[in-house]
DNA sequence: TGAGTGGGTGTTATCGCTAACATCCGAAGT
DNA sequence: ACTTCGGATGTTAGCGATAACACCCACTCA
């Protein structure tokens, strides 16, 4: 399996080669070769050339390791999210991850089962222990939030998805304004009123929609109806549709998220109420699968790629000026318009 | 903003703790901190209780730079995956994270916006970089696969979702066989053919799709319908639906996954065919949200989980025992039976 | 009683890098 | 011609851990 058996190279173990090697080759001092490779100005460019082919010649890849050793810091930002397949947290995820790559830093990233005070500061502390330069917390919901408050100073983070109210560095898709507009888009529709199917309570999103749907129904004058609490799963949109089917005056419903909405189109289909000519439907977030339901779903997307290159350039302030206070950066999302509403039969 | 000013504690750039300061605390050399720290066996007890007392007191944490400089290894896995939010890869990857943090390493993930051979190398060599202990590659494609030449020998590496002909250590799902179950199970139902929505051409979860759907016809002398070439995506299952749904002969519909079987849902239902009565589906993921389209799917069910845990365990025999040649492992899928088939009407 | 044994501990070297200081040198200033 | 200066380079000293070895001491055993 081997392939240091019969090495035509070197009978040692050939470890990788180290600066030294590379100075040796180009006949210079070890820190010379170190000044080439974090772009000091004071090296010659002959000298610059000279290491740089050396450099190619061997192979030479500087240990991070060590560097971080000695400079405290490693090119490593540690995120912290739920262990969640949910579409908003994965694809923010994901997003992050490539603008991170983009920007030269690795990413590692500390799952966590429960959003709770105890699991994030374990997170956060393994991501200590790895010198990271900075740390990303996903914190959607108010316990996670407060985990926050266990970080030392000096630390450099930005929390996404969190608290607005919170005064830290932060970025959000402002929810208020998705949900008003989707309200809004319904009235706007000939609907009397709308009907809201929210997500978990204790999530900062579920109660900035929340916010926002009683608002554009307020300013509109129209009646508030009875908050209808789920999750974010399709299975709580069925819960709540089969409930809102059975119910005439409902013409309007605007689901916290597609997958409720998803189920609400199911349990509408069950009970033979047409979307949209009976009851319209708006979802949010606009899932890829979004524009195939049946009828195409009318939703708020969200531009998660923009949550995540501010919330890297919030975290990388940090890291370089040392410290930003209370920066924010709000993220506007956009109605998009398909199938799922049209103006009230009656 | 920073805490230093006013510093009751100490006014100098107070540090993290050192093993030396627990050391001196402890009254003990630095090395017998570190015996403690990594079990060693020849530590007196009583000894070992000071070492933790002052650990505790001091709330040190070791350094990972300094340990992964000596040693050589650190902590960390590398995972090299597609930057997609499809759902196969997004939960391997999630699933992946648990298995590795409950074994007590990091994370670091490579996002990898193409899978050619370059990207991947670059993802590589920056893991390796990193010092990482191994490399899980979700190499799905033939030429993210075939960039796995290039990893040098003693690299520990598992790839997962690769080519099953490679011989390398591999986890995979058995798609042939889900594809099989599926498309049995629709000619179980009565149907005299199948028709296979696929995906893309290059990835082996497509062609593995592919021949156990023709292998399942092939057993029961079913004709083999031509096939219907697609990618993962609703927009092409639906495409593909328009078409299969002017095509009265079609009666059963097995989509290579549950995007594209939505999609045709939604294709059926525009042309007025019911699902199942006049057509049949079967998906394949199962998604969470399959239960709740229109009609629930019946699917083919991938353990991600399971997958996650087996490339963990693959991995880890490498990194200690050194080699492993050639071991595979193969997580079998399950048929999930919902409402989307039922007999042909004819 | 003297040599051998092995558990418990300390000392020293080392990993590969950067920071800080030291040195050399030629160009410029007086 | 003699400082002065600053660019280009080398030397040395760590960063914080583990590895290897040395050492001490209480036992056991012949």
């Amino acid at each position: 399996m081997s392939r240091d058996e019969g090495a035509a190279v070197d009978n040692k173990t050939s470890r990788d080669p180290a600066m030294t090697d590379v100075a040796r080759l180009a006949g210079v001092s070890h820190q010379t070769v170190s000044r080439v490779l974090n772009d000091h100005p004071n090296v010659r460019e002959q000298t610059r050339l000279r290491v740089r082919a050396a450099i190619a010649e061997l192979g030479y890849r500087p240990n991070k390791a060590a560097r971080a050793l000695v400079t405290g810091r490693s090119q490593l930002i540690g995120v912290v999210a739920q262990n969640s397949t949910l579409y908003g947290p994965a694809s923010l995820l994901a997003a992050f991850e490539e603008a991170a790559a983009l920007a030269g830093f690795a990413v590692s990233v500390g799952r966590v089962k429960e959003l709770d005070h105890a699991s994030i500061n374990k997170a956060v502390e393994r991501h200590r222990d790895e010198r990271v330069a900075g740390i990303v917390v996903i914190a959607p919901t108010a316990p996670a939030n407060d985990a926050l408050a266990d970080i030392p100073a000096g630390v450099p983070v930005v929390t996404v998805d969190g608290d607005p109210a919170r005064p830290t560095p932060l970025v959000t898709v402002d929810q208020q304004a998705g949900a008003y507009a989707a309200t809004k888009h319904l009235l706007d529709a000939g609907h009397r009123t709308v009907w809201h199917v929210s997500g978990p309570p204790n999530w900062f999103d579920s109660s900035g929609r929340v916010e926002g749907w009683r608002k554009a129904l307020e300013d509109a004058g129209a009646e508030v109806p009875p908050l209808v609490p789920a999750d974010w799963s399709a299975r709580a949109g069925h819960q709540a549709g089969q409930m809102l089917a059975r119910m005439p005056e409902v013409t309007a419903v605007f689901a916290a998220n597609d997958h409720l909405a998803l189920g609400i189109l199911r349990a509408m289909h069950e009970r033979g109420r047409r979307v949209p000519e009976d009851v319209s439907v708006v979802g949010f977030d606009d899932v890829p699968e979004a524009e195939f339901f049946i009828p195409p779903l009318t939703t708020v997307r969200q531009d998660f790629a923009a949550v995540a290159r501010e919330a890297l350039d919030l975290l990388l302030a940090q890291v370089v000026d040392g410290a930003a206070a209370d920066t924010r950066r709000t993220i506007a999302p956009a109605l998009i318009s398909r199938g799922s509403v049209a103006p009230p039969a009656g």
